[in-house]
DNA sequence: TTGTAAGCGTTATCAG
DNA sequence: CTGATAACGCTTACAA
């Protein structure tokens, strides 16, 4: 396997490496006779470009990384594909990697697209990351948007959804039907999302009259089968709980097993809203009533700043809040008098 | 933003590049004193390995690829998890596109990683990828392992789960209960993988005496409704039917919806096997009896194989097929006489 | 044990 | 419009 170079193909082609490179990025003036003999002896000579050595000569990349803590989590399978679809409209290469939460293994990539000098980087950070690594960032002076997960560091472009407003939706749509009985359930204790989630709950049921009682806001992970755990102890000492926001599709799905084993029908003997809008919150029976974050979106929206901050664009951070959207299905009974 | 250079630390040090070079790498013999000067003035520095020069020095890399064709599907999302893990343990960085069955973003991505320079790529090449593809590869010469979808191309190390023999399983366990009338649903039709798994079902009824009817073996697109849609045909046509392998969990829900809609609840009037064992699986009701392939294992193995031929392992052609095993829950009634 | 210097394959400057 | 040639930052014979 010999690699072909420039020089040899500008050998071939009779003509100085200077040209050849003009031509394959169509810059200068090159005269149609020895341009066309350039291409020739390219495509006769099976020609790659050698993308690391421009990018030594330029001291540039067209690689951007994306860290996440859980590939496997559909949600972020959605925000990637967006991000993927996003960078590949610009020809750059996106890095993956997946801390699960690992302080040490997020450092490490940082410091490995350091090394590769990516041109910029998107993450959604480890929990309880510590402030010394967005410092460290920082210094660094690559572009760096941060996603989903709420960060106070106003010094980072963010791009995420509107928790409270969405929570609040759902809150609403609740009440409207009625409900004055109502549970938040999911979500891990230390979660910034999920702090925004609960207060969007609670100051909608406060504007409703409505007193919030801790005792009916329980954590849980995510899982379905969590999820289902946490319901059944907290339906077990509430029965009077007659409807709940959920802080993720998943976390409702589990809800709704819970229901079922003890003979109530999620959408008739209670009301159930999700979070996330995945897949299969559309597919299950009943099918999910969810507040939509468009994660597709916010990948999309946070490859279209990346791309922009790599082109210099260098105003002040920016906060991008994609609107929550509140999709009625099934899981609320079969109503649909909700204007909101 | 100045970068600095080994040269500078060298300077730093009162030393040559080469020496730092050395140090840096754990190379040659440096002296104690020496080496410590030199760590010093790396760290006052606040250096920034350059990787893209040294692998343009060395021609060579530390990226791979990893190519989809869809990161939402939570299959592929677990595997890419795994893969990821494995490569993060050699140091690795991981590019990573999402075909979405595009050929042309297939090629997009391969000739992207080319000019990179990566030094290898894991691939689930687009359906209906044609052989030029694959053989432009080879050309290509740089290792290249294909997972989860069959190819017929012995040239290429490969990567997947046994479908002809857990679809055997799935057909032994319902023959062992006593059915007969037994469907086969699910997959697409230019599907390999959907082939080998009708090769594993009609085998095994062969076996046992029972001839395959090619009415009851049909297609369904990999969705939960279309699944449903699908069975609702078939059973309305053939209510003799009592059991059914399906192509895929996902299709297998959909399955349930039907049946229970038509008032036969799954596991009592109807045996249903899924296959892929997704986490859903476990969780609905009646829990789904299904063929797991172990994604994330998928993804480990691939990534494994792969460092052994970018390390220069030359020996032929593999096939690493994963052991499928059935996972007996309640879908097929809660018989466990089941020995296989 | 350490230094010198020639590349790796591009790009860009400056002549011609 | 085209050609020489000096970088880009690192590695590695080969010298010293």
């Amino acid at each position: 396997m010999t690699t072909v170079t420039l020089a040899q193909v500008a050998a071939k082609a009779g003509v100085s490496t200077a040209t050849v490179s003009m031509v394959l990025r169509n810059r200068g003036r090159i005269s149609q006779a020895t341009r066309e003999r350039v291409l020739l002896a390219l495509d006769e000579s099976g020609y790659v470009y050698n993308q690391t050595a421009a990018n030594l000569r330029n001291r540039s990349s067209n690689q951007v990384g994306l860290l996440l803590h859980d590939i496997t989590n559909p949600f972020y399978g959605e925000m990637t594909a967006g991000l993927s679809h996003e960078m590949e409209r610009h020809e750059m290469l996106l890095f993956l990697a997946n801390s699960e939460e690992s302080e040490e293994r997020q450092q490490k990539f940082v410091d490995s697209l350091m090394r590769n000098s990516a041109c910029g980087m998107v993450l959604c950070a480890a929990r309880g990351t510590p402030q010394a690594f967005f410092d460290g960032l920082k210094r660094r002076n690559i572009p760096a948007i941060m996603v989903v997960r709420p960060l106070d560091d106003p010094d980072f472009d963010f791009v995420g959804t509107d928790n409270f407003l969405g929570s609040q939706m759902a809150t609403a749509h609740l009440l409207k039907l009625g409900h004055r009985n109502i549970a938040f359930i999911g979500g891990s204790l230390n979660s910034g999302t999920r702090a925004q989630r609960i207060g969007g709950f609670t100051s909608k049921l406060l504007e409703h009259g409505v007193a919030p009682k801790p005792e009916w806001i329980v954590a849980s992970q995510a899982s379905q089968s969590d999820g289902a755990r946490v319901a059944e102890a907290l339906f077990k000492h509430y029965p009077q709980i007659t409807a709940a926001v959920c802080y993720q599709d998943i976390v409702a799905l589990g809800v709704m097993q819970t229901l079922r084993k003890a003979g109530r029908e999620p959408g008739r003997d209670f009301a159930l809203v999700g979070f996330d809008d995945i897949t299969e919150a559309a597919l299950v029976q009943p099918a999910l009533t969810t507040v939509s974050v468009a994660a597709k979106e916010i990948g999309r929206k946070a490859g279209e700043l990346l791309f922009s901050r790599i082109q210099g664009n260098s105003e002040p951070p920016k906060r991008i809040i994609l609107p929550p959207a509140l999709v009625v299905r099934e899981s609320c009974g079969f109503a649909n008098h909700a204007f909101y």
